[in-house]
DNA sequence: GGGACTTTGG
DNA sequence: CCAAAGTCCC
């Protein structure tokens, strides 16, 4: 099975890319982030016609999650409180949608913080958003084991190879220190980066600024993930990003990222 | 020859549909109307591509026009400074601008301004700009006698068959008693309403309300005019509103207005 | 309803 | 460079 992410900068503005992105490339699973707007207001009918479930987690003007699935996703919820409690203003932003495909696995759809810049106040809630995401899976793995997947946009580039010019990048927020101890806690959980089970190299992005033609450029960073869990990681067949959206008429500014796992189908796992 | 005018709403937001509409119709010349851009940020190039000489009176966000022609213009000036000397806050609005095509012909496309609503400041200054064009006109013939034409966005719509309903069109922007009547004190130098020298039933419009699905209804208002002096009213060969880029997606809300003369060309005129 | 503007966010 | 909000104007 498919599973993708990515992060469409506005589902109203790019409801006709990701229909026509999602008819030639038929996923099981597509996970969006920044859909930037209420869920009265979410298209919803042109995904459904194309044969996905919809669920969402979106508020006005910014941020916004959602899962579409070929099969129906179980136990659906959003953010933190339904597993760690009251998590105070973590839960007024919308940057988490999790549920069950299949018998036994759970895709967490997160679109993590950016963080605007080292010592702001967007940084350190970036930190402790991430901190909490590191809590609250800690809590499921406990509460109830199955596999899971962890996508979206992290605005993390793990390593170095992960930026097109790594220069000053320990001043430069998606790549300072804290910021990626916060992500390698996280994956000292047990999960691994599915994209780099199969490409060792640098040049691969995720992301480009629009300005300065970062695209044309390839001035890009891989910030958009997936985190797999051990069972989930040994079946990966490959994960790959597409491009190919990113050089439309108004593009979003990240590219989707499709992971294969050996699965025939999710109800055959 | 065949001359048009077209509120565009935004130059650069309609740049694509003024260029394909000028190579399924050629026109001599083009007014535009509301082209919203200051003159360095007017987009000529893709219209002098096109066979036009460009010559524009624009200001930030408001107003602006612009004239189009296959041949040159001579003798462009803008506002009514040129003819009347100082005129106060009248200048700072760009609203109108002429020139002579050909021998013997002199084009004014103006864009009246809109009035919002009896009683206003803005309607106060919308009458006082008709006035300001009256005695702007009778100047004009007195010193230089040509034939004229004067087209554009006038805002007014002459007579009730104009509006799709004239109920309380007596309060109403664009068809109240005093707007009406300074356009009739300025037909009354000489000039005479194109379209009506063809078309004399009601139903014609150039102007439809984006909301409410006014178009969809034919619920629009005749705002948009060719006032001709004699000798051109004489040649007037037909006058014609299409309504086909107001289909489009994204349509300025008016459709352009194409009046044919008699002239072979310019040239020989 | 649509465009341009400014501010905020990325 | 983009998107959304809020404001003005038509």
């Amino acid at each position: 099975m498919k599973i993708a992410t990515w992060n469409v900068n506005s589902i109203r503005t790019r409801l006709e890319q990701v229909c026509q992105w999602l008819q030639a490339n038929p996923v099981d699973v597509l996970c969006l982030q920044e859909t930037k707007v209420v869920d009265e207001l979410f298209p919803q009918a042109p995904l459904t016609n194309l044969g996905y479930h919809v669920y969402i987690s979106g508020q006005k003007a910014y941020n916004g999650v959602a899962i579409l699935s070929r099969e129906p996703v179980t136990e659906i919820s959003t953010g933190f409180s339904p597993v760690l409690g009251d998590v105070g203003d973590l839960e007024t932003q919308k940057r988490l949608i999790t549920g069950i495909i299949g018998p036994n696995m759970r895709v967490i759809n997160v679109y993590i913080p950016n963080g605007s810049a080292m010592g702001t106040d967007k940084y350190h809630y970036k930190l402790q958003w991430l901190e909490t995401l590191h809590t609250y899976l800690a809590r499921l793995q406990r509460e109830s084991p199955t596999e899971m997947i962890i996508c979206g946009d992290f605005n993390i580039a793990p390593e170095d190879i992960d930026i097109h010019d790594p220069q000053g990048r320990e001043t430069h927020i998606m790549a300072t220190d804290p910021e990626r101890e916060a992500l390698a806690k996280i994956a000292a959980l047990g999960f691994q980066d599915g994209f780099r089970k199969f490409t060792p190299e640098t040049g691969h992005y995720s992301w480009w600024d629009y300005r300065t033609g970062a695209f044309r450029g390839n001035r890009g960073w891989r910030i958009d993930h997936h985190y797999l869990t051990a069972g989930l990681y040994a079946q990966a067949q490959n994960c790959v990003i597409d491009s190919a959206p990113r050089k439309l008429e108004k593009p979003s500014d990240h590219a989707p990222v499709i992971l294969e796992i050996g699965l025939a189908s999710v109800s055959s796992a």
